[in-house]
DNA sequence: GTGAAAGTTGAACCATGTTTCAACTTGTAG
DNA sequence: CTACAAGTTGAAACATGGTTCAACTTTCAC
């Protein structure tokens, strides 16, 4: 459940960069420990003490790397945003058709939820803290849709009318499967959860 | 945006309840500024000196009806979430085919999303601050999916192999829908949303 | 080895906002 | 009309927690 990341990769102005080794541990685990506890208990109830002590560091020293418990938030939004899209793109965009795509990209979604249960909190609660990067959030993962789709159209693998509502459907589809079946409970494995929802999306609900 | 409502239909335990008229009307208005204040603002955003303003009371009187801010914000999720259900769910079930019900169900949702933008603040937040009322929300909708499933399944209108994936699946898909065309702009109709909706519901997304 | 830059520290400052309460006004039953 | 209950008021008490800062320690280039 820890990010395990390197520091600025998309990391974009997190504040200020750190110049030396001490300086860049430091980040990691105050970087780390901020997304527990904001995992943990949400944003307003995390606080700023509480980040530095988990991350065995003064108080003070948060303010050396950032300006505000706000951009740290902002940061932190945009770096798990960018890393679903990471995880899952290169899995869906590997198979040949792009159903078996969907079912092994969910899979991994799911997967990756349950390792990163503090997703939900974080990127939910940017509704409120950060609400431009809550909604490019989930605009870019319906940009990426709508791409597939019409990769795929054009390969003859589905439909060809599709637009931009069937893409937001979907990725509500997911993001309740991933709410449900990765941060609520795990009682189901992802493989099944995956096939089912992906043989909804390819035949529907009729008889 | 406001609620309309009589005073403790659905509104179980709200601290306690007024005597007199004059009270009554107290607590609505109170009731109705927390709606607009928690809308606009997310909660904790919201100040109850701030919602007894727009209210036009004094603060104090906050406390003659409400144990706690958090304790108003708890009744309006569960009033929320049983209006949502109360006023689509009679429009589904009033269409002898299911696929018709879930159309016309879809519309009326996101009308009602429309006049009540509040709502996914609101609910939304309650993961947060009443995290139980949070689940039941969406267990009791996904319930509600898995009823009107067995009576469509039982009238051959329908396939038969459905269970919990399939709900959840399709009440985020209308969550969904409803963020994006009720919440975040109203640029394509209702009926259009939900019938495309619909359609990939029934029949998916293969060729 | 030395000194300047980088990083660390935590007490104190400060802003915000919830909750209490005792004095006051309004409503109503008898 | 009276007296008690219900409701109202807002100043003040209280709690919380974000942010600053000046003294201190560590790092590292030269």
């Amino acid at each position: 459940m820890s990010t395990e990341r390197g520091i600025s990769a998309t990391m974009t102005p997190i504040g200020k960069i750190p110049r030396t080794e001490r300086g860049r541990k430091t980040l990691r685990l105050l970087l780390d420990a901020a997304a527990s506890e904001f995992g943990d208990k949400g944003f307003h109830e995390s606080s700023v003490v509480s980040i530095t002590q988990r991350a065995g560091v003064a108080l003070g020293s948060f303010y050396t790397y950032f300006d505000s418990k706000d951009s740290l938030f902002r940061a932190l939004v945009r770096d798990m945003s960018a890393q679903v899209r990471q995880t899952v793109g290169p899995v869906m965009a590997a198979e040949p058709d792009r159903f078996d795509g969907e079912r092994k990209g969910l899979a991994k979604f799911l997967e990756f939820v349950r390792e990163h249960k503090e997703l939900y909190r974080i990127i939910d609660e940017a509704e409120f803290v950060d609400p431009s990067s809550y909604r490019a959030h989930y605009q870019d993962t319906v940009d990426a849709y709508l791409n597939s789709f019409n990769d795929a159209a054009a390969k003859g693998q589905m439909r060809t009318d599709f637009n931009e509502v069937h893409a937001w459907a979907i990725v509500g589809m997911n993001v309740f499967l991933g709410l449900r079946y990765g941060v609520m409970s795990e009682d189901r494995n992802v493989e099944e959860v995956a096939s089912i929802a992906t043989d909804l999306l390819t035949n529907g609900l009729k008889r």
